[in-house]
DNA sequence: GTTGTTACTCAACAATGTGTTGATGAATAA
DNA sequence: TTATTCATCAACACATTGTTGAGTAACAAC
């Protein structure tokens, strides 16, 4: 039924390419609410009218990208499994769905490190951290149904989690991933088992898990 | 030198409040990027040119409202100290540098609860975490200053702690305030002193601290 | 290479918001 | 009461938006 998706004329690519640079660029001069249509296709040189024929208006513009982009990483983000970040705990190594997470950031670096800042497209870290808290969710009550054995509920165990790892990433980018994928990756793992206070020093409370 | 703050006139107070009352209510319904100085004198029921009289332009209004609020955090967020939340960590009590902040976000939950929802200014949040950071690399400099005994660098502790702080405010705030601010103290304190991993079941790894 | 299609350019349009100004009237403080 | 200050109103130039119609250039396919 559905026909193949018609490959895109040479001149749509371009235009699309040349709005989309022109956007990253105009949001970290300005941020997101000094975006305008002129100053969008005079960067990209292209007609005003031009930017009417491929997108309705400004954020329709900022919806495709977004679309786009989220279509791989949902998929990452699917694949992260509480049970097994649980049951690695033994040892001292980044927990792979994490990895993954930051690779794929660090490979779309020039969108994240622009929509992720603090000029950027708040929508952007909304979206992600609803993702990480429904995915949350679900493995957490499988893997631990009993809530009262919990010694904070799910709800904020998922909030502080969420905003925690959202924070580190906007963190890691906004000092130019000095860090690779694998370390930044470790930090965080390591902060997750061991929690804020301990990893401050270890010998403070229980030992720290590995 | 400077003379005493001579008191506003009576017609002017009525103004201020009456933009910002619509003001909150422009950005609960279309956010931040949707004020218009005309939709926002027209609610306000003031003519359009009043508002020029008092403010340059909305981000000029924004800005206003965010110093008079900060004035009153900046100091509570002054007092928090990491030792004493260190030191304290014998006990299940909530910390009460955290109560205190918990406390005057309730205290001002009307604006709060708009500008730091998804559709709020952002620029709260960033400077509400700014404020946090700084205060805590002051703090953990002085009681931790060997970074190498740290499971993980200050750098990123930070980051994940702060981060996590404000994730938890803002669903506190989003979702009706359900817990009492000594209440949401209490998680909050657990979930540093005990981490989020070991806060799912506390028999994984460790027991918790108290 | 020719041909039909599609994307781009350009100029003009009404509509809406912005920030300012000067004249007028009303509320306020003292 | 009186002088001052604030709010109103109408009008202004200016900028951005989203649309339209006509002309031009690039493109894919044959």
């Amino acid at each position: 039924m559905t026909e193949t998706p018609k490959q895109e004329d040479r001149r749509t690519l371009r235009t699309k390419k040349l709005l989309r640079r022109a956007l990253l660029e105009i949001i970290e001069e300005k941020g997101v609410e000094g975006i305008t249509v002129r100053d969008l296709t005079d960067r990209a040189e292209i007609n005003r009218g031009t930017f009417y024929l491929h997108y309705q208006d400004v954020p329709n513009l900022l919806d495709k990208l977004q679309e786009e982009i989220f279509a791989g990483l949902a998929e990452i983000i699917h694949e992260m499994d509480i049970a097994k970040l649980l049951s690695e705990s033994t040892n001292d190594k980044p927990a792979s769905s994490l990895l993954q997470i930051f690779e794929y950031l660090d490979r779309h670096a020039d969108y994240f490190r622009v929509m992720l800042s603090p000029k950027g497209d708040i929508s952007i870290a909304i979206r992600f951290k609803n993702e990480m808290t429904r995915r949350m969710y679900d493995k957490l009550t499988t893997f631990q149904p009993q809530e009262e054995l919990m010694l904070v509920s799910r709800e904020w165990l998922i909030a502080y989690v969420s905003s925690a790892t959202l924070g580190v990433i906007q963190h890691w980018l906004s000092t130019g991933r000095k860090l690779s994928p694998y370390e930044i990756a470790h930090v965080m793992t390591r902060l997750a088992r061991n929690g804020p206070l301990r990893s401050v020093h270890p010998r403070l409370g229980p030992p720290p898990i590995p």
